[in-house]
RNA sequence: UGCCGGAUAGCUCAGUUGGAAGAGCGACUGACUCUGGAUCAGUAGGUCCAAGGUUCGAGCCCUUGUCCGGCAGCCA
């Protein structure tokens, strides 16, 4: 885990723990992580990883990755591999510990025949319609099942028949024999088992009856010895089922502790949600750089360490909440400015044509890679007489505090030279071509030898050296902090930002030349880039993890509040 | 008019066994600077939902109320 800055932080569940391990309940942590692999992983999940993963950690447990896979008609191996991916890729760890639910499909169907046996479990041949209508509601109890009572060795038949294969699905059911007038709605005679003939990503077709989570999440912890189940508070009102299901076997009983799952700004959090904009084609793939996805946060640019450090700001709690995603913007910054090799890249060309530097000649100037890390060396940058600025940093009319390129101003070129504007050059709709400007020699480096000062320092590239590259300019994919908040009628996509990517060309020093999809550079003055797959050997594709903090557009943004 | 949770700074969240109210983000101010877009420092005064109670002492415990969230899949 990240040591230096854990200020070995604490939260109620850490605490809860550790009361449990001083009252001697556990001896031990064992903690793990179920998911369902019928979705990729987004940040979300990311939280409750590094809860389960950090807490065994710190406690010197254990950690497992089980698959909870008792669903055949969802689930997918492509998910169980891109869980695993992900999963991996965060830094957690689980060793040999990769287990999958519906490897207890055989031991649960024991236990359920104990149950059976017991009196306390009962096949019902209500449908699923039947079952719904005699629940009951929240403020009234429900009826009794008329299959309430049929005998243990009927039951016992029926559901050994229901394994057979004899009914259809949907017919019959096995249930739990509870409370129908139980406050808790999970309590009104939960269904156990359904039959349903799907093949099984894992068991193929050995099975026709499927166990329902919360028949088999609670054994499931149970058989692998879990300590503590951490989950979200959506389970709160499942915990005295899963402990009445331990309590009437007699078997190992987890504690169960409920955390309040992640909510971002600006963003949707849920695989239904995922997949409507993929359907809807509103983003390209559940990777794309703009879902909040572990793979599409990766081929952002995001690190597990940004993300780590992410979910160590925001804490675990009970409360309902909705963290702003500049705090999870403001992680990566911090990491990637440690890491990120610096690079000059120029968005939005604007020519310059230095008037006195030699015609043919071409400098490769020694540039630093990373001021943040000595250790990270230096690159050659080539110089030459034509070079391209970014637009904007260049005003025929420089408002006030505007200090970058103007008429008759010295500006320095980052890295290399002094150069002043002698003339514009514009086309004969007055828009602005290129620019004329001269050099000061004495400057080469960055520094002038009389001491004179410039007020701004601009990014450039050559000319004929640089490698134009595409640029995949990302922002936020709803235009409001909660996409829900939409006019009656609406749904969600009303609050799409149709701007959340912007490609343009841009072009950059040659010594990206041949990086590999993943590598990350800040591209100077302007934020953290990452290499894509999309990239060709003949093009580079960048995707722009995150712009850096932009303080002249704040001051540029309340000159104009100030003036309006 | 059921059950289970939650309510702390502008925003988002921490707050260990009850013992002088915290962080981050944002904002503002300043330093520094070859990213005026790196970096660093400082400032922020919130009836800790409300009203009672227990206590020498309560954001933390108890009671009541208010508001918000979850629960009626043969999903997880």
């Amino acid at each position: 885990m990240n040591g230096d800055r854990s200020e070995s932080s604490t939260d109620f569940i850490r605490e809860a723990i550790k009361e449990d391990l001083q009252e001697e309940k556990f001896d031990h942590v064992h903690t793990r992580f179920p998911p369902e692999p019928n979705a990729y992983l987004h940040i979300g999940h990311a939280k409750a990883i590094w809860i389960d993963y950090g807490i065994a950690q710190d406690f010197n447990g254990l950690f497992n990755l089980r698959f909870d896979d008792t669903n055949p008609v969802k689930e997918e191996q492509e998910f169980v591999d891109g869980i695993i991916e992900d999963v991996r890729w965060l830094g957690a760890d689980w060793d040999d510990r990769l287990f999958f639910g519906s490897d207890y499909f055989e031991q649960m169907y024991e236990w359920a025949t104990d149950l059976i046996k017991k009196g306390v479990a009962y096949v019902c041949d209500l449908s699923a319609d039947e079952v719904s209508k005699t629940r009951g509601t929240l403020t009234e109890p429900g009826i009794d099942s008329p299959y309430r009572n049929r005998s243990v060795e009927e039951n016992l038949d029926l559901f050994q028949r229901m394994r057979a294969g004899e009914f259809p699905d949907g017919s019959r059911t096995l249930r739990a024999k509870i409370d129908m007038a139980s406050p808790n709605m999970n309590l009104r005679d939960p269904v156990m088992y359904r039959i349903l003939h799907t093949e099984h990503h894992r068991q193929g077709d050995k099975w026709c009856i499927y166990p329902m989570y919360d028949w088999a999440h609670g054994l499931e912890d149970s058989i692998e010895g879990v300590t503590h189940s951490l989950c979200s508070l959506e389970y709160e009102n499942h915990r005295p089922l899963y402990d009445w299901f331990l309590d009437q076997l007699g078997i190992y009983h987890p504690r169960q502790i409920e955390f309040a799952r992640l909510n971002l700004t600006y963003t949707v959090m849920s695989k239904r949600r995922f997949i409507e904009l993929v359907n809807g084609g509103y983003v390209q793939g559940y990777d794309d750089p703009r879902l909040p996805t572990l793979a599409g946060l990766r081929r952002r640019g995001y690190t597990p360490e940004a993300i780590h450090e992410f979910c160590r700001r925001i804490g675990v709690a009970k409360t309902d909440s909705i963290v702003e995603v500049a705090v999870l913007e403001d992680c990566v910054r911090e990491d990637l400015n440690k890491r990120a090799q610096r690079v000059m890249a120029v968005m939005n060309p604007l020519k310059v044509v230095l008037l006195n530097y030699p015609e043919d000649q071409v400098e490769e100037l020694d540039v630093i890679n990373n001021p943040e890390d000595p250790d990270a060396g230096t690159r050659k940058v080539p110089f030459a007489r034509e070079l391209y600025i970014e637009r904007e940093d260049f005003r025929e009319v420089p408002p006030p505090k505007y200090f970058r390129l103007a008429p008759g101003r010295e500006v320095r070129l980052r890295n290399a030279y002094f150069i002043k504007c002698v003339d514009v050059i514009k086309d004969e709709n007055g828009e602005i071509t290129e620019l004329h400007c001269t050099y000061d020699p004495e400057t080469r480096g960055g520094d002038a030898p009389d001491g004179r000062k410039v007020k701004a320092t601009l990014h450039w590239v050559a000319a004929q050296q640089a490698v134009p590259a595409e640029a995949r300019l990302y922002s936020h994919l709803f235009l409001k902090p909660d996409p829900d908040d939409v006019e009656e009628g609406q749904d969600f996509t009303a609050n799409l930002n149709p701007e959340s990517l912007e490609v343009v060309t841009c072009r950059v020093e040659p010594s990206v030349i041949g990086a590999q999809p993943g590598k990350i550079y800040q591209f100077e003055r302007q934020g953290y880039f990452c290499v894509d797959r999309d990239s060709t050997p003949e093009k580079l594709c960048f995707n722009r993890t995150v712009t850096l903090r932009d303080t002249w557009a704040k001051i540029e943004k309340s000159m104009k509040n100030a003036a309006g």
